[in-house]
DNA sequence: TAAATATTTAGATAAGTTTCTAATTACATA
DNA sequence: TATGTAATTAGAAACTTATCTAAATATTTA
């Protein structure tokens, strides 16, 4: 169900304080690299080899633009991985109704 | 909202293999140690490790029972990292009913 | 109390990660 | 086409992590 590889890159992908507001960032709209390096106190190159995990993990998507690059988050990543933590929530009481008043055909 | 060394314990304890399946192991119930241990094909000394990384994230709850130490998932950890994955989903349509027929006191 | 069992701690090693500076590549424009 | 700007790649240093074996601690039982 979960293969291993994306799940290492996944959370490897997370394991890092700048890489997860990176994608904070990212929440609020697409940014380039140069934008994105701009708002840490890191050098450009770090900054890349961070978005470079990042779209390793698919939690991000680049498209270049001209001379810049366009970072933008992947909702679709965060739904698998939310996916993999509801396995943990106990075997919760499903929505369906204990009685039935009617019964349709 | 996150304290961030709550977040570098979270991801740092999730971002293993190893570890991600002692949790869950451990949705099926509460295992000794040593019974996780045989699960692994990996010393009991690498994998008492692994237990301390996830009861420093708060993932795990142990318990000594005689000889024995009792391991447990901890849910309610799980659900604060459901809450910051929410923030990356788009303001979704709030469960607001957006016609009010009756306008009570 | 001595021996057996369960678990953790200590210390070492190999592998992986973060960050830097310097160099390279790609594109835009004067 | 030469120059400037944006971004990435290369390579190195410092640090962290995963794993092992050996040793220590705690508990039970003969």
């Amino acid at each position: 169900m979960f293969k291993i590889t994306i799940m290492n890159n996944l959370f490897r992908a997370l394991n890092d304080a700048t890489r997860r507001e990176i994608l904070e960032l990212l929440k609020d709209g697409d940014m380039t690299a140069g934008d994105i390096a701009d708002k840490f106190d890191m050098s450009k190159p770090s900054i890349s080899h961070h978005l470079d995990l990042l779209r390793q993990a698919d939690l991000v998507a680049s498209v270049k633009k001209g001379q810049f690059v366009l970072y933008s988050l992947n909702m679709t990543v965060m739904d698998e991985i939310m996916v993999w933590f509801m396995q943990f929530k106990p075997a919760t009481q499903t929505e369906k109704p204990r009685i039935r008043l009617h019964v349709g055909k």
